[in-house]
Order: C-alpha cells, then structure tokens, then sequence
DNA sequence: CCTTTAAATGAAAATGATTATCATTACCAT
DNA sequence: ATGGTAATGATAATCATTTTCATTTAAAGG
C-alpha cells in the first residue's frame, strides 16, 4: 500500500536551510498539542512552563518564518491580534464561524457540494473581469453563539 | 410619489443624542469625498489642510461612534490597520477582492444570482448546525493585482 | 568529539496603531 | 444669551509587533 509521505515542519525547514533549533521544537510542539487558533501571546504563555527561557521575539520570529514557508497559516479574526493555526492535510482549507462578542470560532469544512464549485466559479469570473490572480479566499461568518445571545 | 426617506448621519446621530459637532463634520465629508477605504491616519492627513485643528484622537473617536451607529463600515484586509467606508445603500454588502503586494482594493457586488441564494443557504445550514445567531459574512479573494504579477 | 561560523536567540528598546486621561472648549436646550 | 454636559485635543499610556545588537548554538568538517 502505497502512502503520501507526511513531509513533517522540521523536513521543511531543512529544505529551506533553517536549523531545527530548541525553541523552534517546542513553539511547533504546542501549536501542535495546543489546537485551536492561539496567537503569539498565547503560545508564550502555555510555553512558560515547560521552556521559560524562550522569548516572545523568537515566538514572533518563528511564527514568521513558518506562515512564509507555509507551515502555518496565519488569521485575523478582527480582535486586535493574528491568531495562527498549523497548515496540513487536516486543517488545511476550512471558514470560520466567530462570535462577536466573547470571540469563540468555530470552525468548518463540511462544506456543500455547490459551495465549493460556486467559488471556484466566482473566483474565475473575477479573474477575468479585474485582471488578478487570485490566490485564496476567506468566507467567514459573524454573529453571536449560543451563550452570548442568551445572555442578552 | 413615495420615496424612502435618505437617512443621513446627521439625523442619525440626533436620532441618538450625539451632537453634529464641527469636528464630526469635516470627519464624515472626508469619508463623503475620499471614497474608498481609508483608514484614520488617512483621514487625518486629508483632513490637515483644511482644519489642521482636528486631533487624531478625534478621529479615531468620529470613526468608533459612526462604527458603531452603523454609519460606518470597519474592514481589516490584515494590512497593519482598520479601514472604513461609509455605509449606505450604494455601498451596501459587497465583497472585495485584495492585492497581496500593494494592498489594492477592489469591490464587487454584481453578484451571480447563485452567490446570493447559496450564501444564505449556508448561512441557514450553520445556524442550526452550530446553534449560531449570524449577523453578516466576509467573502475576500486575496491574491495579486495584474501590476503585481507583472513585476514577478 | 572538538572547532568553526553563520544563523538563531533573547533582552531591551523602538515602532506604530489605538485608547485612556484630563483639563479646556463648544453644542444646544432652556 | 447662558449653563450643563458632551466633545475635543494634547499628552501619556497600552498593546501588539519589530528592530537592534551582543551572546549563544546548530550543524558541518575535521
Ligand atoms: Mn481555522
Ligand atoms: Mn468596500
Ligand atoms: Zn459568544
Ligand atoms: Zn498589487
């Protein structure tokens, strides 16, 4: 049987002629244990445990060179910070779904048949119609959850 | 003949208590005038010929309020600051499509027909799904402009 | 394993956007 | 016209992110 082979963030890097260093292990590590779309500070603060002796500059350089060598990919929700999540096979292509109020995503790629054909085809009638090259999309969707539409 | 009356953001603000200050004057004509989206520093800087007497501050508290009233629209196309256009009728929902490299706008709201039915379709598919009150969506094309292919 | 060396790191300062303070000014209802 | 109150502007404070620069370390050879 044959399988994809998994090309893993530190084979990347390599290929890119970076070093696969201490602070680079553990900042991957916890976008990897820690899910969700935590921001920089975030990633600071469940390092400082394990690895107080990492700096916040490095965490924001390493963030950096991973979102350029597509290792993460990078969001911004609209609540004053980038929020970053690891790009793979799993997490790759999704939307979000975010409450305005208490900043929950949620997020979703069940999408449905025509969605998916519909943007490929809006993307080329946009193309063509405004010259551009389009590289990506984002289709999000706002609104209160559950919880802060109770609590008036 | 019957005509909807054109609420303008002098009366909205009465409406709510606020007053029509010289400040907030000059603020909202720049939007009137500059089209587009700019963001505060930009209208501070085509502000400063003719009233070179309004703080930033100012600004940035005309720009929040009107936000807020609804009579502005804040937009982050992740370039380093927020961005506002007046909301009315011409410039309703729209969608934009974004310049990567030299942060280009364009927006676009001669929809398919198919966009508008299946945005609401989904939309209705994630409420129930993710118990989620949706108020509005963002669907941006990112890429690059023809200049900026162009230029490698 | 030991050296060498450029890349990586961290502390601290700088930057840039946005917000808070607070004394002063100016709408606008009376 | 006048007073009460909201609005303003100068300035300082925040907060996220970036830059600087001296020090440390990964990894390539020997
Ligand atoms: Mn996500
Ligand atoms: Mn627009
Ligand atoms: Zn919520
Ligand atoms: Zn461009």
């Amino acid at each position: 049987m044959r399988r994809k082979r998994i090309r893993n963030w530190e084979n990347r890097l390599r290929e890119e002629g970076y070093k696969i260093t201490t602070p680079r292990k553990s900042i991957l590590s916890v976008f990897e244990q820690l899910g969700g779309h935590p921001n920089a500070r975030e990633v600071f603060n469940n390092l400082s445990s394990q690895s107080p002796d990492i700096g916040l500059t490095t965490i924001y350089r390493t963030i950096e060179l991973c979102v350029r060598l597509g290792i993460l990919k990078k969001y911004d929700f609209g609540d004053g910070h980038s929020r970053y999540e690891i790009a793979n096979e799993k997490t790759d292509h999704h939307h979000h779904i975010i409450c305005e109020k208490c900043s929950k995503i949620i997020e979703y790629r069940d999408f449905l048949d025509e969605e998916t054909t519909l943007i490929k085809k809006i993307q080329n009638k946009l193309e063509k119609k405004y010259d551009f090259n389009i590289k990506q999309h984002v289709l999000d969707f706002y609104g209160l959850c559950k919880e802060c539409s109770d609590n008036k």
